[in-house]
DNA sequence: CGCTGGCACTCGTACGTACCGAGTGCCAGG
DNA sequence: CCTGGCACTCGGTACGTACGAGTGCCAGCG
């Protein structure tokens, strides 16, 4: 195990190139933190944490850099969650509060989160799956066309055009909208398929082709929009990523363009509790030079849906980390009153 | 005005340059445009470009590039709009099919635009104001609470919350949603509001304030939604902007992010026809060394909403120009059919 | 045994010089 | 009006040198 003074070593190093970005020598540390011994002993212990593999110089005679193992220890170990000052507190619930509907309220989430991180921020809409229904709607549109849209607890609306096999009257279609209705509100996403198994069976012989052709739709729907839908923002933010940036920031933006990556980036994070990733950590090879912290949120205990920052390794983890639980929390309770 | 010649060098160097990216000489310009003069002969017609303000050398001793006054004029006069193949063509129309609804609609062809011009796609939603109406909804979610949706004829959908002052019955939720149906169902949504102004007048006393309450929330919907919504992707083919990127992405992506400053660079476009906006002539001066390429689609005759590219001033306008021709009229197919 | 100061060594960076060549402008002649 | 020739400009590259931050190692001290 690592002597005590060696990580605070540690500590300083990843504090000071997080600040400056430029190498830290041992000369340096010692004028910058009071570690209480000589530029000699510390280089000492940097040559203690090279071989152990939490820094590395990129070149020789250059000062040292974390590698990824380093971060990882200094956010396990030797970093806490920053919380937000209060007025910064205030400013998220104010900008929060002002929300409209739930696009609103994840966009506004988005910018925020990039704002206060100084990052990239990704925010995945409320799951359908982990939602209840809020309510179904059928419309009429046309004789044989109609109009599905469903309705959940946290806000989100999904609709489908249906084509139906034969006219379907308006007595029909106000029962299939109360027995849908009746059967699944305040039900689960995840449980409807069964909830409404048997409900054709119920019908006039010449309804039930229709009433089976929304209930495919209805189910169609909840299968599509499992690939969940996610909103990004504060890509400008990538221009601060460093001097070596131009090579760093196309994989990243490629990585950020595919939907499927953010989503499977932020479906490896715990469910509960914040999940850092840390440089080569993350699966995608584009993001080998970054570092993601997602959390959950949700509108009661459990999340609905996740969101985090994606920002270079060389990031304020502890500051990050505080910004992206706090949003997580005060975006849990916007939905809790909608 | 220019003679014949000049302008055949112009649109060589034009060519050349978007191409190579690199400044073009008098000799380069000779041996790969069959222009049957000398190098010294292009000179006398470069220096005369140049004093014209079509072209200018980024040093002294170097070859010419472009200036924004001379891309301009190679839109207009020298360069036609090239016209897409035809498997590109189909490829179009196959990925635009698979769409289920406006979402996807817009998201497919965003992708679609980027990958086809290889460059920043942006597309508005279709606009709320020059849509109709295609159903109102209203759902009573508690006693006194409702949540009021709008459908639109392009499959748009807008919900929101609405607190009423006193508890409201079905009965009179049921003659409001009528009565408010009969009345918009098929007209636009800017002429909506002096559609339903006397509405309030012919309920009982009792319900009047929530009539009032719903009909404001709806009118204030119609207004902020004017601020219309938009989708952009294909960031990471900024990427390929040019060797001084990291000093010209940091703007573009910032302007990108303020989703005002894209919907008034559309705004900016004519309605009908294809709209070129080179370099300077970009309002936002983040967006200076961009060209943005513009053009209206919508379901019938009449445009909804635009969509376009961002790219380098030294991209290729031919190509560009056929690419955003085409997507624009097959989303206009698509959004016809639904 | 651990800390310290001293010292030789490494190597990346900055700077100055020299050189090369692409490209230009100009001019005299066809 | 076009062309070939010629002197000139100037950015880019290559090379050599000096500088300095930072290192590793070692002998000495508490």
């Amino acid at each position: 195990m690592l002597s005590e003074r060696r990580l605070e070593v540690l500590r300083a190093i990843v504090q000071d190139y997080v600040g400056t970005e430029e190498p830290v020598g041992s000369k340096a540390l010692t004028e910058r933190h009071k570690l209480g011994v000589s530029p000699a002993t510390v280089r000492n212990d940097m040559a203690v944490l090279e071989d152990e593999g939490f820094i590395a110089q990129p070149h020789t005679s250059a000062g040292r850099i974390p590698t990824d193992k380093g971060y990882r220890l200094f956010v396990d170990k030797l970093a806490g969650v920053k919380p937000l000052s209060s007025p910064e507190r205030r400013a998220i619930q104010n900008f929060l509060d002002g929300a409209v509907d739930l696009d609103d309220v994840v966009g506004r989430t988005v910018r925020l989160l990039a704002q206060l991180t100084r990052q990239v921020a990704v925010v995945q809409y409320p799951s359908l799956t982990r939602s209840t229904v809020r309510h179904v709607e059928l419309l009429s549109l046309a004789p044989a066309r109609l109009m599905l849209v469903l309705i959940t607890d946290t806000g989100r609306v999904e609709q489908r055009l249906v084509d139906c096999p034969a006219p379907f009257g308006e007595t029909a279609l106000a029962d299939l909208r109360a027995r849908l209705n009746s059967r699944v509100v305040g039900r689960r996403f995840a449980d409807v398929p069964q909830l409404v198994q048997d409900l054709p069976e119920s019908f006039e012989s010449e309804d039930r082709g229709t009433v089976s052709t929304v209930l495919s739709i209805l189910l169609e729907t909840l299968v599509e929009e499992t690939e969940e839908r996610l909103m990004i923002g504060g890509t400008s933010n990538l221009t601060r990523f460093g001097h070596d940036f131009p090579v760093m920031i196309r994989p990243v933006l490629e990585a950020l363009e595919e939907q499927v990556v953010l989503l499977k980036l932020l479906g490896e994070a715990k469910d509960s509790g914040m999940t850092v990733r840390i440089g080569h950590e993350n699966a995608h090879e584009g993001l080998n030079s970054t570092s993601v912290v997602a959390v959950g949120y949700g509108s009661g205990d459990e999340a609905v849906a996740k969101l985090g920052v994606v920002g270079p390794t060389r990031m304020d983890y502890p500051g990050t980390m505080g910004a992206v639980r706090a949003v997580a929390r005060y975006v849990g309770q916007i939905l809790a009153e909608s």
